[in-house]
DNA sequence: ACAGAAGCTTA
DNA sequence: GTAAGCTTCTGTT
């Protein structure tokens, strides 16, 4: 083993017993022997196996062991005869399978090891010691606690089920120290399931504060008589010794002297007749097959093995693994490379070759270039990348762009870079760059070539620079849209740098090393020629390599028709609305500036009088000493820093009790909050040169699959105020042209009516009724004629709760009632919908299950702390969870409609443009006289969004109007 | 110059 | 009770 090298280490013991519980207990060979373990450990280890080599980076292994338990009797039951006594003996249906996983493991030919009186544990610690040693790096395929002390710089852990690296954050984050402190902290807490005694009453949070206050164990237990906590402080002196037997119990054994060095734990090519006909002898018709396509083999060809059942606590048989004329297949097969083999020959350089910034080629004329182009469009995939002097891509200039056509080889292609440090004097322009004009020109070919696939990473950015320079980018694939359909929700975002570091174990040159930062920030074209082509041309090479990585995966996390239908083909769709933008009157913020500004200081004045004195109202912090300190108004709550809370909701309280002053601290609020951020501040967004207001779509920033708004943000324009409402009227259309605004009516109830199959709710949806009204008359007896305005309200606030993942804290708050009466309403609702009660409970069953949830298009979000054992954390993602699906379904419903949209609009022979997407509703500019023409069309498209994909039990409704302005189109 | 808290806007 | 982004104030770097 060498640098560079990687060893994977498999938890085999671990694993048997996970995959005996997770799996239905039932499942039975033909003849009756039980094989449930064997399959979920054949299947954890092929899909192990196949991520392994086909995808992770930096993480393909070299090498691969798996590591089982001899038997019960170890070293340690020498150190402490108690060790392990509580264990009870493995269920009789698991027992003829501990032989079964050692020869399933030899069948995938891998090696199997375990040793006489020590734990799979101690001989894990030892070969990754030896591994380390080697300069190597390990990964431990487990989620044991036991195993997490071995956590290091070269070692780290990964759980397979939960898909899940365990490296010295994760540590950290579950037992609040680091790996080195593990073997203290679970001296101290014990383990019962192993009978290690620790301390009693010290549990995984008190023993991480004591560590962190101590350091370690001896400190601590030399010094326990400084604990201020009696009871604790005597518990520790009394149990000192058990917390030092316990250390040695927990303590792995790094130096076994093991039989197989790391030289014998090469990973050997994949054996495909060997193995299947060792899964056709266990009957795994479908993992059989699996394996049959992945390595190209013909499993009807292959005999079935005759597998040897051996009772006992291990195997130590010979081979039964394949008959022979597996084996002559086998042999028959080598050098010959498969299709899939190849394929993943491919993934595994793109990962596996070294980033090499100095390896990169400035390109600075125009013969090279062509040369470049030509390579690239050779080559069928290209990474691209550009390089600008703004984040704005409606502003930004083009300083150069660069291109990857293999991993590792990539170049910079530097168009207006400038000398010297950009100082008054401006400084010249560097010699030797190709005129833009020529560069784009042949770049254009490229980029055009319907034959050559385009990567980029965050495609909607570069798109829009190019189209700006006239040249459309297709076809292209986006690595920051791919992470997002495979791993959205998963912690850690999708940008290039933290998916370089996730799956290429590679820290790319960060931005900000390049250009500086703050005050001594200088733009790209500043940078001088050699730092800006190890930057930019690195971002190539490493997109490139992203995608290597990540398109095969998409298949095997089934989310292909997600970045297929829902997230790649948006990607054009949202640039053009950004590159249209939408007109904003600066007359009308400029006099509602003034208006706001004028109500703002009136209010200003009565508040000081009131108050008696001059303060920052802005300031919660002064603000709240005056009201609870100084004035001593009661009924203040504080926030979770202490400070009194000065939230609108307390400000409202104390209104509704006949105090004047906090009712004109909220008035103030909402005018200065009106100025601020939105009179004030659009303006400033309105571009030069189009004079429009150019938003930008995130496509990949949400949990659930919505669309989020920046720069400015145009999905929080306000509308609740008859005060706010008039910022939407400085929303305009051009000159002969109107606004069209089209909504979807309560869409989110209506999925929600859908895929919980609630028969009410879908009636009084067909039947067009006030989905509001409706939901009362059932909850309460109530007629809808005449029907008190309150108990609509109820009705509604419920309706929205359930939508939000309902609670009776949160209902109770929402409705100022008493949390039991929130907790009756809740209860009176599912009574009348059980069918609601039912769908909740199975979405957190199975988020439980599987770390997430699918909308009805298939997109997933996941929830990587579903199981916290934190009840408030699990109940908070319990209701994200529930939420997500309804949330999700919806903005992948309105997804649709903005791509079929632009087609449909061309179809009917409009001009009409998309400008604006705010969750359920779009907004469209629309010359007068084609109003009538678009809004059918867009209603069509609009509602029949599901089709053909899902045919919904309810239908969509979308009201649509058409105004010179967005407050009275909407 | 930056980060976090508090607060407020939307669906 | 869900999902976002922006502004101000405040304390730290």
């Amino acid at each position: 083993m060498k640098k560079g090298d990687h060893l994977f280490l498999v938890d085999g013991s671990g694993y048997i017993f996970r995959a005996y519980h997770a799996l239905p207990p039932l499942t039975r060979k033909s003849d009756g022997l039980p094989v449930g373990a064997v399959s979920g450990f054949c299947n954890m280890l092929w899909k192990l196996m196949q991520d392994a080599r086909n995808t992770d980076v930096g993480i393909t292994p070299t090498h691969f062991a798996v590591i089982f338990d001899y038997s019960s009797k170890t070293f340690r039951n020498e150190l402490y005869a108690e060790y392990k006594a509580n264990r009870s003996a493995p269920p009789e249906d698991l027992v003829p399978q501990f032989g079964l996983i050692r020869e399933a493991t030899r069948a995938f030919d891998l090696p199997c090891i375990e040793m006489e009186g020590f734990e799979a544990d101690d001989l894990i610690a030892t070969y990754a010691r030896l591994a380390c040693d080697a300069g190597g790096d390990t990964t431990i395929i487990s989620s044991d606690k036991d195993l997490m002390q071995l956590v290091g710089p070269t070692v780290s852990m990964y759980d397979p089920m939960k898909d899940r690296q365990i490296g010295i954050p994760e540590v950290i984050e579950k037992w609040g120290v680091p790996p080195e402190k593990m073997i203290d902290l679970q001296a101290l807490t014990g383990d019962s399931i192993d009978n290690v005694p620790g301390v009693p009453g010290i549990g995984p949070k008190t023993a991480a504060q004591l560590l962190e206050q101590f350091g370690d164990l001896d400190t601590l237990l030399a010094r326990a008589g400084e604990i201020k906590q009696d009871k604790r402080r005597q518990t520790i002196i009394d149990n000192a010794d058990a917390a030092r037997i316990s250390r040695e119990l927990v303590k792995l054994k790094n130096d076994v002297a093991v039989a197989d060095g790391l030289e014998s734990l090469v990973l050997q090519p994949p054996n495909g007749p060997k193995l299947i006909s060792f899964l056709k002898g266990m009957e795994f018709t479908s993992l059989t097959r699996r394996v049959a396509e992945a390595s190209g083999t013909d499993a009807s060809a292959v005999d079935a093995a005759t597998v040897v059942v051996e009772l006992g606590e291990a195997a130590h048989g010979p081979d039964v693994g394949a008959g022979e004329t597996a084996q002559a297949a086998a042999e028959a097969k080598t050098g010959e490379l498969t299709p899939a083999a190849l394929a993943d020959s491919v993934a595994q350089a793109a990962v596996n070759s070294k980033i090499d910034v100095n390896a990169y080629v400035c390109i600075r004329d125009i013969q090279t270039l062509a040369d470049w182009i030509a390579e690239a469009r050779g080559a069928e995939v290209v990474a691209f990348d550009t390089e600008t002097n703004s984040l704005d891509p409606m502003q930004a200039e083009l300083v150069g762009f660069s291109l990857a056509t293999a991993p590792g080889r990539a170049a910079y292609v530097p168009l207006t870079h400038k000398e010297g440090a950009g100082d008054l004097l401006g400084g010249g322009v560097v010699e030797g760059q190709i005129p833009t004009r020529d560069a784009l020109a042949l770049l254009k070919l490229l980029l055009e070539d319907p034959n050559v696939l385009k990567v980029a990473h965050n495609l909607k950015f570069d798109m829009l620079v190019m189209s700006r320079h006239g040249i459309d980018v297709t076809p292209a694939d986006d690595t920051m849209l791919m992470s997002y359909a495979l791993d959205g929700g998963t912690n850690g975002g999708h940008g290039m740098d933290a998916l370089s570091e996730k799956w290429l174990g590679h820290t790319p040159i960060a931005f900000k090393d390049v250009t500086g930062s703050g005050k001594s920030f200088v733009t790209f074209d500043h940078v001088a020629l050699d730092r800006a082509t190890c930057y930019a041309a690195e971002d190539a090479d490493v997109t490139l390599r992203l995608w290597h990585v990540l398109k095969p995966r998409l298949p095997v996390k089934q989310v292909v028709s997600v970045y297929e239908r829902l997230e790649r083909p948006l990607v054009p769709v949202l640039m053009r609305m950004e590159e249209r933008g939408i007109s904003v009157d600066r007359q009308i913020l400029s006099r509602l500036s003034g208006e706001l500004a004028q109500g703002a200081a009136r209010l200003e004045e009565e508040i000081f009088q009131l108050a008696g004195e001059r303060f920052t109202i802005g300031s919660p912090k002064q603000l709240g000493d005056i009201l609870f300190g100084r004035m001593g108004f009661a009924g203040g709550s504080k926030t979770k820093t202490g400070q009194w809370s000065t939230s609108a909701q307390v400000l409202e309280d104390l209104a509704a009790e006949g105090h004047e002053l906090p009712r004109k601290i909220v008035d103030w609020r909402q005018l200065t909050k009106l100025k601020s951020t939105y009179t004030d501040a659009l303006p400033g967004f309105i571009n030069p040169e189009t004079k429009r207001v150019h938003t930008s779509y995130a496509l990949a920033a949400t949990t659930t699959g919505r669309l989020s708004s920046s720069d400015p943000n145009l999905q929080n324009i306000p509308i609740r105020t008859a005060e706010g409402r008039k910022i939407r009227t400085a929303f305009i259309a051009d000159p002969g042209h109107k606004l069209i605004s089209a909504d979807y009516s309560q869409i989110e109830l209506r999925v929600l009516a859908h895929v919980a199959e609630i028969a009410q709710l879908r009636q009084a949806f067909a039947d067009g009724r006030d989905i509001h009204a409706a939901t009362a008359s059932e909850m309460f007896n109530v007629p809808i004629e005449g029907m008190p305005s309150e108990i609509r309200r109820r009705a509604k606030a419920i309706n929205f709760g359930i939508i939000y993942g309902i609670s009776a804290f949160g209902l109770a708050n929402q409705l100022s009632i008493p949390r039991e009466e929130a907790g009756d309403y809740i209860k009176r609702y599912f009574e009348r919908f059980p069918g609601i009660r039912d769908y909740i409970e199975e979405t957190k069953a199975y988020a439980r299950d599987k770390g997430y949830v699918e909308t009805i298009f298939g997109r997933r979000v996941h929830y990587p702390e579903i199981r916290s054992p934190n009840p408030s954390v699990r109940a908070f993602n319990e209701r994200a969870a529930t939420n997500a699906r309804l949330q999700g379904t919806a903005a992948d419903i309105i997804r649709r409609a903005m791509i079929r949209m632009d087609d449909a609009l061309a179809q009917a022979g409009v001009s009409t443009r998309m400008l604006l997407q705010v969750h359920d509703e779009l907004i469209f500019e629309a010359p007068d006289a084609e109003v009538e023409a678009t809004i059918p069309v867009v209603r069509h498209v609009m509602e029949n969004a599901a089709m053909p994909a899902v045919s919904l039990s309810v239908p969509l409704q979308v009201d649509a109007r058409a105004a010179h302005n967005w407050d009275e189109a909407h």
